[in-house]
DNA sequence: CGTTATGTTGATAGCCGTCAACATACGTGG
DNA sequence: CCACGTATGTTGACGGCTATCAACATAACG
């Protein structure tokens, strides 16, 4: 299972100060509303951090004094009951910021879905510059009110969906935010295809659900010829639409 | 049903720049984090106005140019599907700021529960303030965080509780955050009595379930002794340990 | 080639939703 | 004052959706 490994095991400064121009999150993350100069600052106190799949980023209770902003990678927030029951309440892609600013715990547990790359930021020091860059804060914020909305919609399918549209609305939901595969501009007009980041235990941790649940939804779109199954996966969305419609989102 | 009354209708002055000094809330909502002087700002673009009960105070994907903080009374915000069935995912109490600044419109619907005071400030002016007063801003985002955590904490029991299990967490969440009444110091220790702001479709529609197995598990717990009803809103909770039990925070 | 992890499918059971009847409180208008 | 309608809440009977338990399939891996 999940390897216990800290965020702060083994880091790597990211001493050149080039670096964040080489990095592909650089215009999307919340690092892009500094300033070269503040940019220089923030680099310096960047450390670059790997984590394989199925390792534990944050720890609930936990200290934790670094913050990150996700460059590869997904990580899966979870919230989980005495009993062992969990629920993921966030999933985290790039350029996604990861942790709790202002307050030293974490109160989810983080783990890394597939293998990820972080940028860690000392807590301390990162709340330093939210002090001095307002621009800094604003973005930080605005990606919190966002992350807010998001959870809200969330709770509407966990309260008020059935299986069939929470198996729906997640497949709509990645195929929004995971990196898309083969021609997109092929003869059939609305097929997406990719790659799920994440097993039948997570999608049914994500869904409130049972694996066997999401199982037998996928089959039922399978064999709806809504999706193609290649390699439980490697997803086609055949028919965006009627996906839409079913997600209850018409 | 609801009203449709918006907010920016029939609009009060807090012409008097003494106001805010009056104001019940003056020591926990978010503008006790400025200074006099900036006080006296806000008090300038500040505006009171009362909601009863069931009207509508945001209208998801309309223009709302107001943001506000609750001063007293009990705000839901609402998420719906098309077809009717509705999820609250959020209650508001004083002192909590309502609205969303950075974007014009609001994505949920908001309600009013009981009767309402608000204390409304228009968003243009407000996010002047903001850019202006970091200290606020840091005192909204950090609201905005603890909104998040709370979103995050129903996930889970949206996702993976029992109605039994929820309904005993409702209890036990609202026991920490409405008014307490009549003496706390009995002979008896842990016992807690509230009245409920909300209807049974209310709470049924907080915790993703019908008002019929809300109805049934309230029964369940009056027959098992670990609360009392008065008045269908009038509670006494007799053993909170037990019942935080049954909510599964043990 | 066995072991483990992951996923699918079937049979069954149970929790909770649906439908219905009834109770109570409240306001309106006769 | 009472009749009536409406809103709210409780209780019971029943059914369906989804969880549970189980068997099996497939892939990955040492």
């Amino acid at each position: 299972m999940a390897t216990i490994s800290y965020m702060h095991d083994a880091l790597d400064h990211v001493s050149d100060p080039e670096k964040c121009k080489r990095c592909s999150v650089r215009h999307q993350a919340v690092c892009s509303s500094l300033a070269p100069a503040e940019l220089a600052v923030l680099n310096k106190i960047a450390r670059k951090r790997e984590f394989k799949a199925g390792q534990n980023i944050l720890i609930a209770e936990e200290d934790m004094p670094y913050v990150a902003t996700v460059v590869s990678g997904v990580i899966k927030l979870i919230q989980s009951l005495p009993d062992g029951r969990q629920q993921i309440v966030g999933m985290h892609f790039p350029p996604d910021f990861l942790g709790r600013t202002y307050g030293t715990k974490s109160r989810c547990f983080a783990e890394a879905v597939s293998d990820v790359d972080l940028c860690l930021f000392p807590k301390k020091e990162f709340e330093n510059l939210l002090a001095n860059y307002p621009d800094l804060e604003t973005r930080l914020f605005q990606d919190t009110l966002d992350e807010l909305d998001v959870a809200r919609d969330w709770m509407l399918l966990l309260g008020r969906k059935t299986a069939s549209e929470k198996v729906a609305s997640f497949l709509a939901m990645i195929a929004r935010r995971v990196p898309l595969q083969g021609c997109q501009h092929s003869s059939e007009p609305h097929q997406i295809s990719f790659h799920l980041p994440m097993t039948r235990a997570d999608i049914a941790d994500y869904l409130g659900l049972t694996i066997e649940t999401v199982s037998r939804q996928m089959t039922r779109l399978k064999t709806h010829e809504i999706i193609r199954l290649h390699d439980n996966r490697d997803i086609t969305i055949l028919n965006m639409d009627r996906l839409s419609e079913l997600a209850g989102l018409s």
